[in-house]
DNA sequence: AAAAACATGTAAGCTGTTACATGATTGG
DNA sequence: CCAATCATGTAACAGCTTACATGTTTTT
């Protein structure tokens, strides 16, 4: 048996793309270059192979469609299995250390939830944020007294992270507040 | 003539840490496990390559020292050529888009100009930082209004992108304060 | 005597990048 | 008919990761 596959960041982000709309590669690519989701690259050699790997995993399947006249085109959807590996990378926990060095992942998946999970999820992931987020300040802050008077520049550097962290806090006690309304109007 | 290499950010980081304090491999790589510079795995097949690729192109140079009685350790420093490259990657002109995709990079930058660059090179650094984060901002700002209401993921996600530029905006400002104050304090 | 820490490396493999290559269709 | 756009791909390479491999010195 093959050693299972899981598909990287730029596979998640094309399974969410598809998942929201089939499209065919170079769909997918014009939209990575106009509105740009990650800092991926939109060139042929990085959408294709990964668009293959996909399918050759059985995440997405594809039909050739002749739109009007055009040069026929393979247009992909997101299989079953595609799905399921899409929602369980959306409710993946949270680690602290994601707050520091995922952060742009955390985003995509954030924005991908809108197609695939419900508000109750979206909470959840949020929920989960915010207490990581808050976990993570307390670190910092604790480093803060350790390190006392360092030089400026690292100084500077823990003081910015900090202040990132801290809007961040603010920012998903927005969104939370956001969903909780859109929860109570639902009922 | 071999076409010239340019060091990758991994590359940088070392040549940062070696102009810091020469150092061995085995002691640049506990460095980048505890103390995060990055999110570079210090590994010894990440870390030991990429000086082999510095040394080779001369950016670095190695001596072998029997420290009292350990196994000889290879202590790496940097070279005049390293130290030229070095600085230029800390002057280079910041782009717009790099507020958006490269902002580790740029952080890292700012740490190592401690030990490189005069109070005025940061100050240079940090006023170009501040501006191309305006004009970032200024560019989220004008998608805000053309998006308009979209779902409330997508606005969130910008809400966040521009309270982070806003924080940068202020975090350069606080710093370039604390850099002139510096540079009064010096005449 | 064994375990832990010191110290350095290689090999295989995956991703993604740039550059190259191809051909159809549409608009001027 | 020529250029631009549509559309899909391959090849070569760089870089990093994990896992493997090896041996020494110090501590227990």
């Amino acid at each position: 048996m093959a050693r299972q596959y899981t598909p990287t960041l730029l596979g998640y982000v094309l399974l969410g793309m598809l998942n929201q709309l089939p499209r065919s590669g170079y769909d997918v690519r014009i939209e990575i270059e106009t509105a740009p989701v990650g800092q991926f690259s939109s060139s042929p050699g990085s959408i294709y192979p990964a668009l293959q790997q996909l399918k050759k995993n059985g995440f997405i399947d594809s039909e050739v469609v002749h739109r009007s006249r055009l040069k026929p085109r393979e247009v992909f959807h997101v299989t079953e299995k595609g799905k399921k590996a899409l929602r369980a990378w959306l409710r993946k926990r949270l680690a602290v250390s994601d707050l520091r060095d995922n952060l742009a992942e955390l985003m995509l998946r954030f924005r991908f939830m809108e197609d695939t999970a419900s508000n109750e999820e979206t909470l959840r992931f949020l929920a989960d944020f915010r207490r990581k987020a808050k976990t993570y300040a307390s670190i910092l802050n604790a480093q803060t007294r350790v390190q006392a008077e360092s030089s400026p520049h690292l100084a500077l550097s823990l003081q910015r992270e900090i202040a990132m962290v801290k809007m961040h806090i603010e920012w998903a006690g927005q969104a939370i507040e956001t969903f909780e309304e859109m929860k109570a109007q639902e009922s």
